[in-house]
DNA sequence: CAATGAAACGATAATGGATTTCATTGCTGT
DNA sequence: ACAGCAATGAAATCCATTATCGTTTCATTG
């Protein structure tokens, strides 16, 4: 695990996360995705992909990422979903329609209300072009 | 189930539901709550005050409700929660810390997304009173 | 280069909220 | 009264997530 450190790689050094080749296939699984995805769908991919990583690693991975800020979660459908994050602070829209995630860096306080998660409908699904 | 009806029986009439006894039971336990309360809260009340109703029929009750409108629900800590709202269209503000709901009538678009539910931190919670 | 201890891994079991099943009960209209 | 249908609820099931615990990997030390 020692050499050229890649983007993956310097994100945990950064994060103060130790790397390993599983926390790296789960990071690459997850930079695949725009849109949040589950536990088990970047589970289920790597599998797919021939890669052996443990859903529990996953898990694990997934939350220690978010708890260093590097992914944000959210609820959907009764699941977890994560999605990696830019490092600006940020709070962010998302699409109950769609799952399109918008992340904003203005502070929008309404009425003295500090948003951190917004969820409706986007422009596109709502017709409102 | 015939004479006055209720608080509770008009609103079920409204909404096209039949009352039955089960139902007014889950309306008045909800009724007790300002904050969101699960399923499984609602239906130990119930019985802590001696009151038989099935926790499957909590459910379906609260499901239905929240079908007609008459209930929002979301989602806290990986379990769903439920509240009586006004029948005003309207989008919601949920405080993370504290659980406190404030329902908001005015439209705020931002940037053609359309809010429905907002969670952050309210004005108490985050000192910037 | 072997020994060591800590961290990480992963198969499996356990947990817990929510839903489905299905037999029973109770309205409702004729 | 009666047929038909909706509602009920106990139990079984589902499914995402977490806990357990023995094994493996890794960095460090002698």
């Amino acid at each position: 695990m020692t050499g050229a450190p890649t983007r993956w790689g310097r994100m945990l050094e950064e994060a103060g996360i130790r790397t390993t080749s599983q926390r790296l296939l789960v990071l690459d699984g997850l930079g695949r995705h725009r849109l949040p995805v589950s536990a088990q769908q970047i589970h289920a991919e790597l599998h797919e992909q021939g890669e052996r990583v443990g859903l529990t690693t996953v898990y694990r991975t997934l939350t220690s990422l978010a708890a260093a800020g590097l992914v944000h979660t959210f609820t959907q459908a009764g699941e977890i979903v994560y999605r990696l994050c830019g490092p600006a602070k940020h709070h962010h829209l998302i699409c109950r329609s769609c799952g399109l995630v918008i992340e904003r860096v203005e502070e929008e306080a309404m009425a003295g209300f500090r948003a951190e998660e917004v969820y409706g409908t986007c422009a596109t699904c709502a017709g409102t072009s």
